[in-house]
RNA sequence: GCGCAGUUAGCUCAGCGGUAGAGCAUCCGCCUUACACGCGGAGGGCCAUAGGUUCGAAUCCUAUACUGCGCACCA
């Protein structure tokens, strides 16, 4: 303990007369960075450390309100752990690696990316202005391309780390990373490696969800169903040997890409075509016709058609018989140029087939969609006119056009046969809130195919593989050869694998590198084991691995959360971390989410300078994990009233405990001897207590709500009563006020600390940073009831005490006089219990009631039950 | 189709077995030696609907209806 008495005190202007938080909020950030107050402190032991696995933000364009909520929230959590003495580990990553990037940079310099172009080291990027003609952009090199990816996205995080820090997220900005930097790729490459050494990794040529726009594979977490008009076609087919039936699809296109006809195996109507060829209209295809208890009879005409590929069925339908594929979507949507009279194309009337099939060519797959209807039409081969429908279609979540299947090479982690272990991964973690596990339980369950995590883009991490390529010049996929783990990372592009020189690249005999990178989630799902050091360190890893909390929205538990879990068990053998804590949306006043658009009208930047970040915390504060949250801006306005009223509250708390009364001696439990002090510091012991609890459970919210109204209460009554008796009771009398007044201010300064960290520190700063040894309120131990150990109250007399006053107020208030104005008559009838409570608060209450003495009368009634019955008089001025 | 959340005052939400709560908004007052960026007071609710359990239900159970979301199906 230091005296109270430190340079600020002797100045005149002790306090600032009003709070300003734009001026006093910077100021604030540059004291915690020059005090290193959020560093993490490798020396100290892992069971006092609290780790965070912090999401990367998306870096590619500006951050909105809805990271403002998610991240302030995490904060809050990662403050108080703080506060508990944790050496907390909060680190920060930019996600600046993948397509949205590209696709930034695209737009923002009007470039395209040209593999086959040479590098330009004369190359200025301009950006670009006006109108997008996609015929005046800029085809550059690849490499041209990554150096204004990595350029834009440097200044972006700049942007970025300045609003965290105007937050006041309490980030050690010594531990960042970024997605595509070197510590990344090597990370992401040393995953790869070590999971092909483990055989969860594989490659194969197969059909796999594509995205026609972006002309990349897709994994399945990364599809959603959007609702789509679309028309039933009712399809004439015939059968070999005479007859025919009628399919119904939506998607005629696929016709010429049929490879077999499935009904139910139960279904009378087509038992006895089973076995026997159809004969498809126009192009005369024959596929067999088999049972398939995917085939439902009550839909469509209960007979349909498998094509590759249509959807996963298909895929599923094709590789289960080893039917030939007749692929016919190409790698840009356009459906490919085939021949009907080869294998397998194999059809009854090649030259006719190849005659219609013509007409297809070149066509996108909607385009051919309609030629197809009008030529089944023209060929009679249409048993009705076709009739609209509804239909969920899969497409990209970032893409325009829906997903084809399309046979490509690709990388996949083996995630189907290892669904059971997953789950029961999923099932260590603690979610908060509980029922987000459903959502992890729901897809793992649902997933139907490998996670592929090669992508046909160049912005990202490649793999380290590369392929012999043989004499004849073909490229031998079934010997990859991998990076040794200390080479990483590698780029099989520019550097040459073991034993081979950079002539034989693409040379017959020679070698060629994988030429694709990995989807942006092989990267993402390593964070926590970036940021421990996982491939570079292991004793760092061995300190901060398995984390302790994971924020993150509930939309990517698919991916990022159930990924992680994935890597984290394949690697490890071990849960990512032990807590995830799922954040709600902002949602609109509309009840939509908050969207792009309405996003950059309303920017933080601007909410902090008129709000100020204290606000903007306490609105995300009160918000529960999981929740969606209206955005509402009149919740930043009642947090920055409450900042205020910190202000103020705390300005005249602290005021007492300088006045003559405390006599320059520092004021403790011992000088609390009031009833009405011992009774208030007994309820704010309640307070305390309770927050633990709550905050344990990550329940911050819930703590937020009663330390907000303890602290309204104290300012509106407690303080109230105590006030005359600060100012003019005797010295033991004041000094008893002055002691409960700076303990309950030093309390709630904590409490609120992790929710409003900008008013409490400058609060803080006044007098508890010299009184109590802790320079910063941040770094001060969580209140706790112990300090007031030796003071035990009976909470009855404040309740009294404030029912009472309450009762004259209320008379004032309906007779429309001040506060000031005189009681001449104070009536009061209670149980002796309360009575006797009461008793000891009388000078108080009068004080605080201008209620003159003598027109005070107490009777006791028998029984405590009934409230207290107050009669009130007022005087005549 | 399956699942998860929610439905409480005009708005945003808390309460989750014992007499309906807060903030905002509305209205009426009040300059009170911390604060008018303040203070006091008032009005305002079949706690979605219907059944059940219980001495007692906003709170537990079962249906139903809406709202939002997730998953699946998608010929």
């Amino acid at each position: 303990m230091k005296d109270a008495s430190t340079e600020t005190n002797e100045k005149k202007s002790e306090f600032p007369a009003n709070y300003l938080p734009a001026s006093v909020e910077p100021a604030l950030c540059s004291r915690w960075e020059e005090g290193k107050i959020y560093h993490y402190d490798p020396a100290r032991p892992r069971r006092e450390t609290f780790v965070v696995d912090t999401p990367p933000p998306t870096v590619s364009g500006s951050l909105h309100i809805g990271h403002v909520f998610s991240y302030a929230q995490t904060d809050v959590i990662v403050r108080h752990q703080r506060m508990l003495g944790k050496n907390t580990f909060y680190p920060m990553g930019w996600d600046d690696n993948g397509l949205p990037t590209e696709r930034r940079v695209q737009n923002l310099f009007g470039v395209r990316c040209d593999p086959a172009l040479p590098y330009d080291p004369d190359y200025k990027p301009q950006p670009l202005t006006g109108k997008k003609d996609l015929k005046d952009y800029v085809h550059i090199s690849r490499r041209n391309f990554l150096e204004l990816c990595e350029r834009q996205t440097a200044s972006d995080e700049k942007v970025y780390e300045a609003l965290w820090r105007r937050l006041g997220l309490s980030i050690d900005w010594r531990q960042t990373y970024s997605t595509v930097g070197a510590h990344c790729r090597r990370t992401s490459q040393a995953s790869f490696v070590d999971l092909f050494k483990k055989g969860h990794v594989y490659s194969a040529e197969t059909p796999t969800l594509w995205d026609t726009t972006f002309k990349t594979a897709v994994a399945q977490a990364e599809c959603e169903d959007r609702e789509a008009s679309g028309f039933f076609h009712d399809v004439k087919f015939g059968v070999e040997g005479g007859g025919g039936f009628v399919i119904s699809t939506t998607r005629p296109e696929l016709l010429p890409a049929c490879i077999a006809v499935v009904a139910h195996p139960d279904d009378e109507r087509f038992k006895p075509l089973f076995g026997k060829k159809a004969v498809t209209p126009l192009f005369g295809a024959r596929v067999p016709i088999m049972p398939s208890f995917h085939a439902d009879p009550e839909k469509g005409t209960g007979i349909m058609m498998v094509c590759t590929f249509g959807d996963i069925a298909d895929v599923q339908f094709w590789r289960d018989h080893d039917l030939p594929m007749r692929q016919i979507i190409g790698r840009d949507g356009r459906l490919l140029p085939v021949d009907f009279g080869a294998a397998p194309f194999d059809s009854a009337d090649p030259a006719a087939a190849n005659a219609a099939y013509a007409h297809l060519t070149g066509l996108y797959a909607k385009q051919a969609r309609n030629k197809v209807k009008t030529m089944l039409a023209e060929a009679g081969a249409l048993a009705a006119d076709p009739r609209p429908t509804q239909q969920a279609v899969k497409f990209y979540e970032k893409g325009d056009l829906p997903l084809e299947f399309v046979p490509a090479r690709q990388w996949y982690i083996k995630i189907l046969e290892n669904k059971a272990a997953l789950l029961e991964q999923g099932r260590k973690v603690k979610w908060h809130p509980e029922f987000m596990f459903k959502r992890y339980e729901q897809w793992v369950e649902g997933l139907n195919q490998d996670w592929c995590i090669s992508r046909q883009r160049y912005f990202g991490v490649p793999f380290p593989v590369w392929y012999p390529v043989d004499n004849d010049g073909n490229t031998d996929f079934s010997r990859p050869i991998v990076a040794a783990a200390e080479t990483l990372p590698v780029d099989p592009q520019t550097d040459c694998p073991p034993g081979y020189n950079e002539n034989q690249r693409g040379r017959p005999g020679g070698f060629a590198g994988d030429p694709d990178v990995m989807d942006t989630w092989a990267t993402s799902s390593l964070t926590p084991m970036i940021s421990s050091g996982w491939a570079s360190d292991k004793a760092r890893h061995a300190k901060l691995f398995p984390a302790d909390m994971r924020p993150q929205a509930h939309e990517i538990i698919r991916t990022w959360a159930f990924y992680t879990i994935t890597k984290s068990w394949m690697h490890e053998g071990s849960v990512p971390w032990h807590n995830a804590a799922i954040s709600g949306w902002v949602v609109s006043p509309e009840k939509g989410k908050m969207s792009k658009s309405k996003g950059n009208t309303i920017t933080p930047e601007g909410l902090l300078q008129t709000y100020s970040a204290d606000a903007l915390r306490y609105w995300a504060g009160k918000a529960k994990l999981g929740q969606d949250t209206v955005y509402d801006e009149s919740v930043f306005k009642v947090g920055m009233r409450l900042a205020t009223k910190i202000f103020n509250a705390s300005k005249f708390a602290i005021m007492q405990t300088r006045g003559p009364a405390s006599a320059g001696a520092p004021l403790g439990p011992a000088d609390i001897t009031e009833p009405l002090d011992s009774a208030w510091v007994s309820h704010l012991k309640g307070i305390v207590e309770k927050s633990r609890g709550d905050f344990a459970e990550y329940d911050y919210a819930a703590a937020l709500l009663y330390i907000e109204t303890a602290f309204w209460d104290f300012c509106d009554n407690y303080l109230e009563l105590v006030k005359g008796r600060a100012y003019s009771g005797t010295p033991a009398q004041a000094r008893s006020a002055a002691a409960a007044l700076e303990w309950t201010v030093g309390v709630f300064l904590r409490l609120f600390a992790p929710f409003l960290p900008f008013i409490t520190e400058e609060v803080w700063s006044w007098s508890f940073a010299a009184r109590t040894g802790h320079a910063s309120v941040h770094k001060a131990p969580w209140p706790a009831a112990a300090e007031m150990a030796a003071v035990e109250g009976d909470e009855l007399t404040l309740k009294t005490a404030r029912k009472v006053l309450d009762a004259v107020r209320t008379k004032k208030a309906g007779e429309k006089r001040s506060v000031k104005w005189p009681v001449a008559k104070l009536a009061v009838e209670c149980g002796p219990k309360a009575a006797s409570a009461l008793k000891p608060a009388l000078e108080d209450l009068f004080s605080a009631g201008c209620v003159d003495k003598a027109g005070f009368s107490l009777k006791e009634s028998a029984s405590d039950e009934a409230d207290p019955a107050v009669t009130v008089e007022l005087g005549a001025a």
